[in-house]
DNA sequence: GCCGAATGTTTCGCACAGCAAATTTCAGCC
DNA sequence: GGCTGAAATTTGCTGTGCGAAACATTCGGC
């Protein structure tokens, strides 16, 4: 710690938790509430904008791109699918592998959707300074490294 | 703006919200792990730490705090009740509301449980000076205002 | 003191998310 | 050919989460 000063950081850090949480779970309520006016939820909403940035993609590619199991994931193809958004199609370098892509109705659903997930967020951003976002982002990828650190200690302890 | 440098700020905007989910989902990934070591689900460890600083609560306040709707919240309790963590008791002032209290059981695990929810975003925020957590904060609480208005904005839009 | 509105909680029905374990199919290697 | 491991799926289960409706209670007004 480069200065101590114990003052009232505790609280300040406290007050730092309860803004990110609310900035969180509002972006994602917003988000949600975007998703359901067309007819998706949270999660299909970023697998659809997945797909349209990235293009098809085996199933366990996404999978690790929204950080969930492959068979959660395949719950949600299967939903997906039933609507008619995207397609399986199995590869043929490699049969085992099944590359999900967006139909012609699930790009259209994409483009009409024109809002990233997070969007308010990103939009409540615009109210900063440069200096201000600069220094912001700084700030978090400190925070973000220390995250890496500690978690990386723990896993390790883990495997004792 | 005070600096207009408008270089790439889009991509700092970017590379925030990029930083920001990272710190969310991995804080939140830790913390279900944490819960699960301990036989709970992410929500209710949340609402265990929430009581362990609250003390008794009404299940509305319950569900303030937390974010959810009443419904939620109820089939939550209901679970832990069930498991012996927490009491409800009917309000001798108001006989409508319910308060949620932990019971000695859960008062222990409480105990036992010593991360709070986020709290490795936390710990990482102590990498931080006092200096940069104040600016931190400012910013966020700048952000979050904006939000909230771009918030009321839509529902104000949405009731047209 | 009664009535209607407001408040707090629960119930019900529903859909999705999410995981682990077991299974199937396939690729690559010896 | 047989083995091992990877990719995806199936199955079975639990929890989250919501909205609508039901219910009890309280409160405000008259």
């Amino acid at each position: 710690m480069k200065t101590p000063l114990p003052t009232d950081l505790k609280g300040d850090l406290d007050a730092i938790v309860e803004a990110f949480l609310y900035l969180y779970t509002e972006s994602r309520r917003l988000t949600k509430e975007i998703a359901a006016r067309h007819g998706l939820t949270g999660p299909q909403l970023t697998v659809v904008k997945m797909l349209e940035a990235l293009g098809e993609l085996p199933l366990s590619r996404l999978s690790e791109k929204i950080r969930a199991q492959n068979s959660t994931v395949t719950g949600i193809v299967d939903r997906m699918e039933r609507e008619g958004l995207v397609t399986r199609a199995r590869s043929a370098a490699d049969r085992r592998v099944v590359h999900i892509r967006l139909t012609e109705k699930g790009a259209a659903l994409a483009r009409e959707v024109q809002v990233e997930p997070m969007d308010i967020f990103r939009e409540a951003l615009e109210a900063l300074t440069a200096e201000e976002a600069r220094t912001l982002l700084r700030t978090l990828r400190k925070v973000a490294r220390r995250v890496e650190m500690l978690v990386e200690a723990a896993t390790e302890a883990e495997a004792k």
